[in-house]
DNA sequence: TGTTATTCGGATATATATTGTCCGAATTAA
DNA sequence: TTAATTCGGACAATATATATCCGAATAACA
């Protein structure tokens, strides 16, 4: 039971696109580099928000990604099904319609209480997720990190996201 | 993210040792015939409860696997550690130290948002699982099976068991 | 309006964890 | 003492997670 490091990939870079001046995107790359991880996974993370309409995606030169809705929006569980999916850990095999004293299938209309303690368990765990939101993640980055640190990463943005040449 | 299945099937074993008559075991391979699955995962699962100290394992003839305390302190939380480990879900990869605008290692005495409520949620699904013990589940059973189905169980067991010839 | 540079998207390999199997060590009954 | 029996951990096969690659699509630019 284990969940894939891409959750805690694809949560970081979604802070960082909370930062995103508008009309603006963070291309894949950068956000890999950002974090220094391998890039074509990283982007793959960044295609399954994409399918979940957490971001959105622009293709082509100046293309990248953003977020498709407000921050307040987007919870810690949304991102999390995005990239593991929505079907339960625990995963119910019926053996109890097995072997010599197996049940008839009749028998079997309702899910039993191991099956569904763990569906009690499962829900417990998602609805614990979904109450922090990434708002609520950017709070405590600006709360905690010291003032060089961030306009290090307001510099960062800005080389990065290559705004609009205003040259005036 | 998902559970293995030996858990649900030590589960099922736990739930059959409960009527174990005192002083006697059911061996792996008649645990895993009665389910229907792979003798030797299955015995490898009894292993596991074996190590946590859920279950007691008695070697040689006529030896098997038996409950090594009272089925009122064994709760489901017990059997997924002991076949799934205690190691949290969520691992926590400190990509936070990487990458251009990376943090200090002294910056990072204590966990982020991300990493604590990862935590918090994790540890809602185990208070969850530990409020379901042996005895809730055996009680289902008990209550919803019909008393043909009982009676085939009893059976079984007694023909497994191999109880001290008794041909008084 | 064509061309090219750029970026996403899904198909493709590799590494790791899960699932399943085997045989030797230990215990017990005879 | 012996032999049958059962557990225990080492070993192999399969599924999943991780990492990579290249084509399709878009936008800037000429
Ligand atoms: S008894 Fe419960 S856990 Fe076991 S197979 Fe049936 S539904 Fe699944
Ligand atoms: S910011 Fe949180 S989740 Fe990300 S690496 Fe640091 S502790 Fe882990």
């Amino acid at each position: 039971m284990q969940i894939s490091k891409g959750v805690e990939w694809a949560a970081h870079a979604a802070v960082m696109m909370i930062a995103l001046p508008e009309g603006r995107g963070l291309k894949a790359e950068a956000l890999a580099r950002y974090h220094d991880v391998p890039t074509a996974y990283m982007a793959k993370q960044l295609q399954a928000l994409s399918k979940a309409g957490i971001a959105q995606s622009s293709r082509g030169a100046h293309g990248g990604y953003r977020l498709a809705k407000p921050a307040t929006g987007i919870s810690l569980w949304d991102i999390t099904a995005a990239i593991e999916g929505h079907a339960p850990a625990f995963r119910c095999t019926e053996i109890r319609q097995n072997g010599p004293c197996g049940l008839k299938r009749k028998d079997c209309r309702n899910p039993c209480q191991i099956a569904s303690a763990f569906a009690v368990a499962e829900r417990a765990f998602r609805d614990s997720l979904k109450t922090v939101t990434l708002v609520d993640l950017a709070a405590q980055v600006l709360q905690n990190a010291r003032p060089e640190q961030l306009s290090d990463v307001g510099n960062w943005l800005e080389s990065e996201t290559m705004p609009l040449s205003d040259t005036s």
